[in-house]
DNA sequence: CCATAGCGCGTATGGCATACGCAGAAGAGG
DNA sequence: CCTCTTCTGCGTATGCCATACGCGCTATGG
């Protein structure tokens, strides 16, 4: 009874912060929960999240579909550690820069992971983030809001918020990447949004779209320019507003 | 050759922006686009995106599987239906009151309509908006920055930065309905996220993530807070500094 | 009146996650 | 050394799922 909270965590969750003791009873295990994560993670890499099965990584593997519920008790906890695997060690923080100069490299560091492994996007999130490279990466950005007058809920709020940037960025992305995969049709629909966008609103009821879309707006996906965003228009625009909101409160405060 | 780019839209698509042309022919149709996708948004809204199949639509509709495919080419597209259905008509424009009051009149609306229709979030997208109610949507916020000092690009790129902001706060809400309808396994774990996080967070590698937990931050799922969030905490607070960021940004180049 | 286009749907295929149970391996305790 | 317990790999089976294909029928335009 003293330690039931203990019990009721995935216990491939619990492996991961390191909590699990080796009875070292039994046959010695032919796999490991690491070379099934890797396996997995090399599937989405290449054909994309949904070709990741349980029994595409079983092959994989050499083994049967069946002896990975020896290690994951289902995919769904494979996933939620196929997320922490490639989002490694986030930053070190630097004493010297300001939490906004903090900030933006996190960001930008964030978005960069994932745009090294789109499908990350792609995982059906369920649930606040509980494994280890996860809670360092929160730890890295609350740390870089250390001595701000904001409170710890409004610290949280915006690590929130710069997430939910980075992800809708990198989603955008992940489209484009996952159309070239599924073949030649999804992808010439993406590269003619801005024509279609054009015939389907009408200048009377869509002034402002039509607007944007007679400025070039959407055209970007037509060219190369979204393929490779390693500096997006879209992105830096975002990180720029939401941190300039954050200069204005923390100036309302301390001055 | 004219009209080569009409024909590459999917036809249901094309059919929700009323291009479609009924020939006559045939047996008259028993079912409807709209029957269709009312009853899977239905299903949806009482059990989950995740209980939507093709199977269970047809039976609710009283009608076999694979008629469904008459009207829908693929489920993708019946999803890409479904997400345009309940957005419905966005909030009219008022020309009395200012981009800000504009932008956080729709950012507000647009939260409670996905507050409403959680499993919205849970669509896995493919793609920009091409569905009727959602350029709609888009049309209502970029009038709102109409006569503002931004470029076009800036006003999608806000468009989409407070779209982002909305979809990631709602999925915070989704999780939680979600894991109560999966059962008390996971509706236990999440209540339990606080007590959770102190316990695999030492003080020495997380000492920020410790002081939030301890300023007791991530308690309000173990109370009821989480679960009505008419009024949230942590979209208020991104909203607002994603305001102040433009306001910011506007007064720098009008002034 | 009949060709044709549109319709409903039965059947079949190939995928998926995963429950269950068996057979064998190997350390633990006597 | 023996046996018991625990853990392993994995074959089999169940019940979902989306959807390709083709047949029989219907109703209308020519």
């Amino acid at each position: 009874m003293a330690e039931d909270s203990e019990l009721d965590l995935p216990a491939s969750i619990a492996a991961s912060w390191g909590l699990r003791e080796r009875s070292g009873k039994g046959p010695k295990p032919g796999l490991s929960i690491d070379r099934i994560v890797r396996a997995a993670v090399a599937i989405a890499e290449s054909d994309g999240l949904g070709a990741v099965s349980m029994s595409r990584v079983a092959a994989d593997l050499g083994a049967s579909t069946m002896s990975l519920y020896r290690y994951v008790a289902s995919k769904d906890e494979l996933l939620m550690l196929m997320m922490d695997a490639p989002v490694a060690k986030p930053p070190e923080s630097r004493p010297d820069e300001g939490w906004r100069a903090g900030l933006e490299r996190w960001a930008r560091e964030l978005r960069v992971v994932y745009l090294r492994h789109p499908w990350l996007v792609r995982v059906p999130i369920s649930g606040p983030p509980i494994t280890p490279n996860q809670i360092m990466w929160m730890e890295a950005a609350l740390r870089a809001l250390t001595g701000t007058p904001l409170e710890e809920g409004e610290k949280v709020s915006t690590v929130l918020l710069l997430s939910a940037l980075v992800r809708s960025d990198v989603a955008l992305f992940a489209d484009l990447q996952d159309a070239a995969r599924t073949g030649p049709y999804l992808q010439h629909l993406l590269r003619s949004y801005s024509r279609w966008l054009r015939t389907l609103t009408d200048e009377e009821r869509f002034p402002a779209v039509r607007a944007a879309v007679d400025a070039g707006v959407f055209d970007e996906a037509e060219n190369g320019v979204f393929v490779e965003p390693e500096e997006d228009y879209d992105f830096e625009f975002g990180l720029g507003r939401v941190l300039d909101g954050l200069d204005a409160l923390m100036r309302s405060r301390s001055g």
